[in-house]
DNA sequence: TGGCTTTGTTATTGATCAATCACTATCTTT
DNA sequence: AAAGATAGTGATTGATCAATAACAAAGCCA
């Protein structure tokens, strides 16, 4: 049967999320492929059907993981009038760090990883983001529009830091 | 001899140095005791005469970067001007940036080390130098002080991804 | 019914690594 | 010079893990 078949998908999809989970909790190098198949149910060689290596997994992760807050963001932006599009955009990454907290600690492990392939998954993920925040400031008439950008990406990321250190008082204002 | 001893404290000083640099080249959970070793000149087990395990070791590390960024801000903040101070702290920042980059990015990787200690450590390291940065700003009269500290801090986690993924753009202003 | 594909498992291995042990050599002090 | 402390090493181990190989069951279709 072919790739596209509903089984496999959803099984990489399940896989992928076991992933997502097991890596945030005890970090990539330390955890083990077993553990992610046991949170997915299914045995440990048959990760290895789906991803044929460890890295791969990593990949399929973080793609999953930007892809969220690329697709949530796409939305705001298309639905948010110019007025409400910054504060939104933030009530947005909130909420996606509240409800997808261990997608969010993926990422942060993954910007200090040195494998060349998951610098340029990183380095993919925060382009499109920052290219997309910036069009739509500047088509929303932002004054400034690159600083505010710049801002807006740093203060998501010290957000980041406020919530896996939990220390909140990071964000006061 | 006593632990004060010249020689033991060198040879400590000089085991963190090589920790730093191994940790951050290949992340601290993949890195060995064996390959600090060798970078600091020693056989591996000696590591453990100095450190009885290999996160207290991490803990040295950490201690060793964080007492960088606080005594280099503490000496900006005791000898700059109030109007100077927000400008020289950013520049002190990037200085540390490009000179101690292995110390940055090990900082960055233990933001996200769910071993309780470290993640003690890392808040101790934000709280002193977010206190620090914050009674400056309001020492020089630095209107909304809180939310200016928090911009700052920002900024920096900001310009170490920049600096980690090798994308300058990030901080385009 | 019997062959082919898909889905999945058990068993195994070769490598790797933190930590311990047992030991040697080099000072220091009297 | 001899005893005791300090500095340091080689050898080993027990555990862990990514990845492979070999096999089995279930569905499908001609």
């Amino acid at each position: 049967m072919a790739k596209s078949n509903f089984t496999s998908v959803n099984r990489k999809a399940e896989i992928v999320s076991a992933a997502i989970e097991v890596f945030a909790e005890v970090g990539y190098y330390r955890a083990t492929t077993a553990q992610v198949a046991q949170r997915a149910n299914i045995s440990q060689p048959y990760v290895f059907k789906f991803f044929s290596t460890k890295e791969l997994l990593l990949l399929g992760a973080l793609e999953a993981s930007w892809s969220r807050v690329i697709q949530s963001f796409r939305q705001v932006i298309e639905q948010t009038s110019p007025d409400l599009l910054e504060a939104t955009l933030i009530q947005e990454y909130e909420n996606i760090q509240a409800m997808h907290h261990n997608e969010i600690l993926l990422q942060m492990q993954a910007q200090t990883i040195q494998e060349e392939a998951i610098r340029q998954s990183m380095r993919n993920g925060f382009k499109e983001v920052r290219e997309m925040v910036l069009a739509a400031f500047q088509e929303a008439g932002v004054d400034k529009a690159e600083e505010r950008t710049m801002l807006f990406l740093a203060r998501g990321l010290l957000c980041n830091v406020a919530v896996a250190l939990s220390m909140p008082e990071l964000m006061k204002r």
